[in-house]
DNA sequence: CTGTTAGCGCATTCAG
DNA sequence: CTGAATGCGCTAACAG
């Protein structure tokens, strides 16, 4: 059903019912209902990729994520995607997959479908091929990374000081006078590297030898990863006071590690993890960690987006603050 | 940049520009070559929309989700997307929200973008609504629903036996010697409905009357809620044996409720949950819960929505079976 | 082997 | 107030 099958029917020429489809001025009233009756009959609905081509606008936005299973990365697209749809464009949610091949794809299948702006999520984008990918496929569309950030003229990015937060986990562990403090990754990103490198500042502040930077690496991002290496940093060190884990899951299984090993979670040993996820208040004891704001995070990157899509297109660097949730793990 | 800026630079027609793109023989090598100079020179990419019209064809594959962050929906989007990318089609994740309104609009906006085929992820699509929008928009595409089904000709479906699944968790806990056991809900969907049908029905098969049905629903489908409800529960009915939940989030706040009331888990009362979920395995005692298979639903129904797309479109029914997880908690 | 032509479905001139 | 003509970027049929 097109609009010429319309206009047939109605007796009236097609750009009569283009008109009337979108509501323009200076139709009378009588071949407006007339054609508006057809509409509804044939349930007509405009073809977006035609409407798309002559309009030369798709209002279309993508959102790439890594892995759409990661609860933290599908909370913050479900905000900006209400927040865009609100604003009246169509938010293409897509799972890239971790290689940097794929997410460089991903970049020229949204430049095919001819999006107006787009959400990086997560700072696994913050890659020298994705950039490359921007700059050749993307080079004028507002492009926002979720913490994270590419210097690009047309890229913004909303990070979070994760590892001043870090920092602060280390503080905090310290005022409980807990000294031997590990720090456990759950892979390789860097957001991540920032919150290892957090860890290992804070404990040289508090006067560290390098040796005592136990640093260790989850073989999975999973409830599994984070039981196992837990219960290799036990066996390895058995005096081990406290433990910070690049994120809440892991460190679910850290709980689990050291309450099987039976040390007492927190006076024992001092666990924290880092998102502030529901995995953390569904353990018990209830898990310490580090905020690191994915809500506004959320907010302000579709907000910078927004922006864009309306103004001029420019880079835009924001800073968002962690904190500290403390509950029964520390 | 458009095959004819190619077509012009290279001296040659626009057709031959479109035939070096789609790799079509009769080419000269050396015309060949010259194009995808040029191509790579200005990083073209076609243009999706206009490609589409012509076609007649977009290899678009629409994913609707009610709630992007219900992981058990992601997880299943997740294996489904990379089923269907691999096979050549580009899937579009959107998340609807929960009124039924504006899931059936997202169908239009689907029909809109002229999708080739369609996966509604969980049951809460089986309305009147969605499938009066189905009808209306989307008459002649494939149609998959994940754990759902509507009785229109190009709209198949795969669904599990969570009722009589239910009746087994009954039987589980009367095996334990468990008699009187509560239903929570955590929201309506149909798939949550059939649930309670199995409670009912498992409890009746052991000679329960019906004053022996205790039937609860929980304000959100959060941990909170779970907790709450479940308070509610131990205060009305101080000696409640067992309880089983419509998914293993609330169920996780029951475990919580229970803990905190004093009550031994399993011993004193038998918890049940639904969904295999990381939930039920974070929390401790570890969560018995009801395997809903969402693994083979989400393989069966991209299977389904493949012959779809390749053959003729048909109506199809498939059901799997579930199984219980039996861990701690019983 | 390659160029010309037409048309996909739509919005937007410009006439009338 | 409405119709005819044009073009968005692309592919395909038909010539040559």
């Amino acid at each position: 059903m097109t609009i010429y099958d319309i206009a047939r029917e109605a007796g009236v020429a097609a750009s009569t019912v283009s008109r009337v489809i979108n509501n323009k001025p200076g139709i009378k009233a009588e071949t407006r209902r007339k054609v508006q009756n057809l509409l509804k009959k044939y349930n007509y609905t405009p073809n977006a990729a035609a409407r798309g081509l002559v309009m030369q606008s798709s209002r279309l936005v993508g959102i790439l994520i890594v892995d759409i299973r990661v609860t933290h990365h599908t909370n913050s697209a479900f905000l900006i995607e209400k927040e865009l749809t609100k604003r009246g464009y169509c938010c293409i949610i897509m799972g890239t997959g971790a290689e940097d091949e794929q997410k460089a794809r991903y970049i020229e299948i949204l430049e095919q479908r001819r999006v107006e702006g787009v959400i990086l999520m997560g700072s696994m984008f913050m890659t020298e091929k994705v950039k490359e990918s921007i700059k050749r496929h993307l080079p004028e569309v507002p492009v926002v990374i979720v913490n994270g950030y590419l210097d690009l003229p047309n890229v913004s990015g909303v990070i979070v000081d994760e590892d001043s937060g870090m920092e602060q986990c280390v503080d905090l562990l310290w005022s409980k006078n807990k000294r031997k403090i590990a720090f456990v990754l759950d892979s390789s990103s860097p957001s991540n590297y920032k919150k290892r490198q957090g860890y290992c500042d804070g404990m040289r502040k508090h006067g560290a030898p390098e040796d005592a930077l136990w640093l260790y690496e989850s073989e999975e991002s999973s409830l599994q990863g984070g039981y196992d290496t837990t219960m290799r940093i036990i066996r390895e060190h058995p005096d081990v006071e406290g433990i910070i884990y690049s994120i809440d899951l892991i460190a679910v299984g850290g709980v689990h590690a050291a309450q099987d090993m039976g040390y007492q979670v927190p006076e024992q040993l001092g666990l924290i993890g880092v998102n502030n996820s529901i995995y953390g208040e569904i353990c018990k004891p209830k898990l310490t960690t580090l905020d690191n704001k994915l809500h506004e995070l959320s907010e302000s990157a579709a907000g910078i987006l927004w922006e864009g899509l309306e103004g001029t297109v420019k880079s835009k660097k924001m800073m968002l603050f962690s904190k500290i949730i403390e509950r029964e793990s520390t």
